[in-house]
RNA sequence: GAUUCCGUAGCUCAGCAGGUAGAGCAUUACACUUUUAAUGUAAGGGUCCUGGGUUCGAAUCCCAGCGGGAUCACCA
């Protein structure tokens, strides 16, 4: 690496020079005991000032208010930020003053990580603060950390905006922007809760493969990878629902992972190629059992994260009160284009999308029809959170088929602020239909769909030895969080997006 | 993949009828022992994304590339 350092960077280079002269190491290895957090004294001083004479914290310098002999900085620890007190003969009381002189008033830096120890207090301004008796520096920063200054009216200043510098060095945007915290910490809490639910309600969680020799369970394109041992192709998993309902076969009567699934397809603001789906089954149940639950479980997701079922999203509130509304997809159609298709077949189908502005391809069939009208048409409208339901069978392989309607599937997807949320159905449990379903799709595949799914031989052969009658379900875990944090960009809700490579990897290590 | 906008100091940005760069914060020095976007005075800091081209002269104009955003297509 040969890269030019800045005019900060070489200073702080000569800082951390000049404390190993004095015999302060910059990266101390022995535990530094904290025994309280900013958060916690902030909520708890006032009312039990006793228990607060004697802390001690650790945290990043965020800022520093020199005022001479005495100075004002403020820490960031996980929980939040406090600020310090630190006067010149309160840690340096004997006639040697370079504690403060030397290593507090030139050699810390804004972004240097410390240990503090002192006694709580409020100042005159009302603020309560830290006063400091001794501190320690426990980790020396090299770069220049971003300061982001805000007024008392809560307006930031120079706060980094820049997307790119955000996910590329996300823990610097993690330091300096409490509110990506806070969606990450959201995010965490939506998992809890969600497992929570599963958990008490008798779900095993489980963990299945993501290298699979057949993609299947969902219509992608997938990553290819070779196994070197095997000399073999591999590809990572688009879905893992085959894999659940083996384990489905197997016995469990409820099972759930909450899985990493990639697709090797565009990328654009609620697109990233490795994503996260939460699929569960729950044996002896169909899809009306699977939306009384998943609305039960979305209301007390959202109850856990906000103590209400209203989320402020945009510029509109979503409730999330169960039950939600149902619509069948042939309602919804005709409800928001006047057109019945019920009872259409394919050529008429593509006469109504032509009518409508639609495009469609010549390889799509009448269930990919419907559902571009559907998506051009509808999708858009479900603000509140709104089931979908019965679908045609043409786009749903692995559904059961409607037990009153064999041109429909037991299948419903849940809308909300206009995208879809959740797809669920009752499990194709047939092992000849799903066969069936199965060469259909390779029909498809030989049409020009480079998405149809594969024939799985070992999948068959297990529904062959009987699956129980099954629900499961599979919800974007990224959308959802995106919903319910008010994010409109994926990259928002993950730490790490997927960027192409910076300069700094390809050329400077070479 | 297509269209479009953007890339200037550590950060946020200005500079563009072409004359080799500015501001605020940050940094450095000094002053200030309850300040809070602390303040005052002074100073330093830039391969203007990269590579070509036009020109006496390019941060500014043109072309290509790299990276990012937005919209569209595909999809979850």
């Amino acid at each position: 690496m040969s890269i030019q350092l800045s005019e900060q960077e070489v200073l702080r280079r000569q800082k951390l020079e000049e404390l190993n002269k004095l015999g302060i190491n910059a990266y101390p290895a022995e535990e530094f005991k904290v025994n309280a957090s900013a958060e916690d004294i902030k909520e708890n001083y006032e009312r039990d000032k006793i228990n607060y004479k004697n802390i001690s914290l650790a945290g990043r310098v965020m800022s520093i208010r020199d005022m001479g002999k005495a100075a004002f900085a403020v820490i960031q620890d996980a929980t939040s930020r406090i600020q310090i007190y630190v006067r010149k003969d309160d840690i340096a009381p004997n006639e040697d003053k370079s504690l403060y002189d030397v290593v507090w008033k030139k050699l810390i830096d804004i972004g240097d990580i410390i240990g503090v120890q002192g006694f709580v207090f409020t100042t005159k301004t009302g603020e309560i603060s830290i006063h400091v008796t001794n501190f320690k520096l426990l980790s020396k920063a090299l770069k220049p950390l971003p300061i982001v200054k805000t007024d008392e009216d809560g307006n930031s200043y120079d706060e980094v905006s820049d997307p790119e510098f955000r996910f590329r060095q996300r823990y610097v945007d993690l330091i300096i922007n409490p509110h990506v915290r806070d969606t990450f910490r959201k995010r965490t809490r939506i998992f809890n809760s969600i497992r929570e639910i599963l958990n008490d309600n008798g779900l095993l969680e489980v963990e299945t493969p993501i290298l699979q020799s057949i993609p299947g369970g969902a219509t992608a394109r997938p990553f290819i990878t070779h196994h070197n041992a095997l000399n073999m192709p591999l590809y990572l998993r688009i879905a893992n629902e085959l894999y659940l309902k083996r384990l489905i076969v197997g016995g469990f009567d409820g099972v759930y992972e909450f899985a990493k699934d990639f697709r090797n397809e565009g990328m654009d603001r609620t697109h990233n190629p490795e994503f996260t789906m939460l699929e569960f089954y729950v044996a002896y149940k169909d899809y009306n059992w699977m939306m009384n639950f998943t609305e039960r479980m979305l209301e007390k997701v959202v109850t856990d994260l906000y103590s209400t079922t209203e989320v402020t999203v945009g510029d509109k509130t979503i409730d999330f009160k169960a039950p939600f509304k149902r619509v069948t997809i042939y309602q919804a159609i005709k409800e928001h284009t006047g057109i019945d298709i019920s009872n259409m077949d394919e050529a008429q189908l593509r006469d109504v999308c032509k009518q409508l502005n639609i495009h469609a391809e010549a390889s799509m069939g009448k269930g990919k029809l419907i559902d571009e009208i559907f998506s051009a048409k509808c999708e858009g409208l479900y603000i509140q959170p709104t089931f979908i339901t019965d679908y045609p069978v043409e786009m749903s392989p692995l559904t059961k088929k409607h037990r009153n309607n064999a041109d429909l599937v037991e299948r419903f997807e849940l809308m909300i602020n206009g995208k879809e949320i959740a797809n669920a159905y009752s499990e194709l449990n047939d092992p000849l239909d799903q066969r069936e379903r199965f060469e259909e799709q390779v029909k498809l595949q030989e049409r020009g769909d480079d998405e149809a799914m594969f024939i799985d031989h070992d999948f068959l052969r297990a529904l062959e030895y009987g699956m129980p009658p099954t629900a499961g379900i599979g919800i974007g875990m990224d959308r959802l969080t995106m919903l319910l944090t008010n994010n409109v960009s994926i990259q928002e809700v993950l730490f790490f997006p997927q960027m192409k490579p910076e300069a700094l990897n390809s050329a400077k290590e070479a």
